[in-house]
DNA sequence: GCAAAAGTGTTTGGATTACACCCATGC
DNA sequence: GCATGGGTGTAATCCAAACACTTTTGC
């Protein structure tokens, strides 16, 4: 978008970013796009831009991220908006932040439309970024460690088919706790899995039984209200 | 705001709906009021209006509760985000969420501006509401039930100084359960309390000693990481 | 004294923890 | 066979539910 064309879209605006959380080695990281417009040309941020005028939030929140980095089919969920009037030093922007967790060597960002490059940062390693876009990523990872307890967003970072204990690294990683292997399994003994018969390959030891998250029946229990997810 | 007003006003617009819950003999209500003017003139809504372009979010959701309900010195906590291009009939207008949980009988909530009347109505009656209030409304009290589990936010349902019987009652009707009075006072042992010298005053048997929530010590242990606020 | 609700201690069973041990695979 | 991690059973411990009991007030 150029400047000539945003000074018309302003009285007051109104635009999405989206927090990509992306889990490799055990860290988190973060998404960051180089801007190649003003403002903050050549500062890193977030990926975001206005929506337009007759499109819903969650279509738009796909919109934007496919432009600007070729990401698609990530799921992504709502998060807080925030509205101070110093923001955008151009006008009123108003923005919603929307966040996505994905483990990253299964996707592949790509940098596009006015985005100059894409880079994947971990967590504590975020540099400053344009507009208040440091304030929307730690918010949001804030929201982020909230909803790992209790909604299953957890298997977004796994790969379809896991082992148990690529499980428990991945828990005891995000909530920075160590587990007995045995305990663990205890644990999420209601957790609705599926048991494969396939197994891991290519492994010097034993090799263990590959499972998978039970969407269908987690959505039915929560349906009923017989289950509530709790890690 | 009138009807030539919010032509000029429109590309976009940004505004607030506060969803203001209320407890009362053991009920969840809603905040409504009833609207004077175009659109959906003479039907029920949530108070809610237009940001002003320079106003920062938390301080809009307060001066626009107050001006449509007098209601004031209320705690409001941003909830979702609703973008459906269609659902304002005159232009794209984005609105976000506030909700706040009072004690009824504790604040007088009076029409004002262009509210005609305001009405307290039991969650479970609400009626057909203007825009997409419905929606709001619900999603909110969804929000708000999963927040009374991790947020110390029943405490605004309380009188300042509560007696414990006073809190299980809440904690009953809240999470829809009922519990043995011992056991529900060994439940609460984590949770910062006051306990006052203060008693209950004019009852015909034992009166119960008086507690309030330490708010204070409660953010400070949050701070230090030392507590997690679970009911 | 009696009614009513406040307030507390004890027992019990189920869940969590710690820990030990066996199993399957590659080399 | 042995190194490596997969996988499971058991005893000890902790915690929450059930229940019984004592206390304090008004009448």
């Amino acid at each position: 978008m150029q400047n000539s064309d945003l000074k018309n879209f302003f009285t007051y605006s109104f635009s999405l970013d989206c927090v990509i959380f992306g889990y490799q080695n055990g860290k988190i990281h973060v998404l960051l796009i180089k801007r190649s417009i003003e403002p903050f040309e050549n500062y890193w941020a977030i990926p975001g831009d206005l929506v337009y005028p007759d499109e819903d939030l969650p279509v738009a929140a796909e919109r934007i991220l496919y432009d600007l980095t070729r990401l698609k089919n990530i799921e992504l969920h709502q998060a807080q908006t925030f509205g101070n009037p110093n923001r955008h030093p151009q006008g009123r922007v108003i923005t919603n932040a929307y966040f996505a967790l994905i483990r990253i060597d299964e996707f592949q960002a790509e940098a596009s439309s006015w985005a100059e490059e894409v880079l994947w940062v971990p967590i504590d390693e975020v540099p400053n970024l344009a507009f208040d876009h440091n304030l929307i990523v730690n918010s949001t990872y804030e929201l982020l460690k909230q909803k790992l307890t209790f909604e299953p967003i957890c298997f977004d970072l796994l790969p379809v088919r896991f082992t148990l204990n690529e499980f428990q690294q991945l828990y005891e990683f995000a909530f920075d706790q160590e587990m007995d292997k045995a305990n663990f399994r205890k644990k999420i003994k209601y957790i609705p899995l599926i048991a494969h018969d396939e197994k891991q390959q290519n492994v010097k030891h034993r090799p263990a039984k590959l499972f998978s998250f039970n969407e269908k029946l987690y959505h039915e229990q929560v349906k009923k209200g017989i289950y509530q997810f709790r890690m």
